[in-house]
DNA sequence: CTAGGTGTATTAGTGCTCATAGGACACCTA
DNA sequence: TAGGTGTCCTATGAGCACTAATACACCTAG
C-alpha cells in the first residue's frame, strides 16, 4: 500500500498529480522525514503508470528537496530545510496573487478568504 | 493603449497569460463594469500574438462571465454575478489547498500566511 | 561472486495542446 | 455600401506528456 493517494484527473499530467499527491502526503504527516519511498518500479506497478513518469515525478521532488536520494538502495523524505523570507516570496507570491484575484472576482471579503483558509490549514493537520 | 499589462512569460499558453492579466485588471479595477474592451483585431495588433489567439481568451473570458458580446458592436466588461458559496467553494478549494499546502513546506505559521495574504490584498486595491 | 533490488539514461513512437496562418461568414453601425 | 465586430474553418509546425523497451552503474542480501 502507497503512504499516499492519487486521484487521476484527466486533463492534467499524471507526473504532476503525483507530485502533488507526495506534497500533501507529507504536509499532513503521512509521510515524515526519514521514511522511505516507494521505488520507481514500484510506484509504476501500483499506480499502473509508466516507469519513466514515475521517475519524473520522484526527479522533480528530489530537486524541490522533497526527496533524498542514496545511490543503489532507494530514496528518502528529506529533512525539510527552512528557506529565507526571499526564497518563500518567490515561491508563494504567484499563487497567493492569482487566489486573491479570484477570491476577490467572485466577491468574497478578505475575512471569508481567511476563514476558508484557516478552514483548509487544520483539515490538513491529520 | 490596453488597459492591462500583459507580461509573457515563455512556457505558459499566451492564450492564459493575457485571461490572467484581464482577471486582474478586473480585480484591480483597472476594468470596470460597463468598460469597452478591445477587439480580438485589436489585441492581435497591440500584443502581436495570432487572432485566434486572442479570440481564445476572449471566448474564455465570457464564458467565465467576466466580459459580455454584443453582436456586431463589441465586447464589454460584464457586471458581476454574485456566486452561491458552493460555486465559489468549488472554484476556490483546489488553489486554496494547492497554497496551504506549499506554505506547510516552506515552514511557514497559519499567521505568516494570512500576512501575506493581507498584504496581496491591500496591493490590488489601486 | 551472484541475483535482484535501486536510480538513471537513452531512443523511439503516439497523441494532444498551443500557436500560427490564411481565409470565410453573419452581424451591426456610420 | 464600407468597415468594424465576433465567429468559424482547415491546415501546419512546435513542443509536451506519456508510453515502450532497453541498457547501465550502484548497492545489498544470499
Amino acid at each position: 500500500m502507497l503512504p499516499f493517494e492519487v486521484q487521476h484527473q484527466p486533463g492534467k499530467p499524471v507526473s504532476e498529480q503525483l507530485i502533488y499527491a507526495v506534497k500533501k502526503a507529507v504536509a499532513q504527516g503521512r509521510l515524515q522525514t526519514g521514511d522511505s519511498f516507494p521505488s520507481v518500479r514500484t510506484l509504476s506497478r501500483e499506480l499502473r503508470i509508466n516507469p519513466n513518469t514515475a521517475q519524473k515525478a520522484v526527479t522533480q521532488l528530489t530537486q524541490a528537496g522533497i526527496l533524498e536520494i542514496e545511490p543503489g538502495i532507494g530514496t528518502r523524505v528529506r529533512k525539510q530545510a527552512k528557506l529565507s523570507t526571499a526564497e518563500a516570496s518567490a515561491i508563494l507570491d504567484e499563487p497567493v496573487e492569482s487566489l486573491v484575484i479570484e477570491a476577490k472576482r467572485l466577491g468574497l471579503t478578505l475575512e471569508q478568504l481567511e476563514a476558508r483558509m484557516r478552514k483548509t490549514w487544520k483539515n490538513l493537520n491529520h
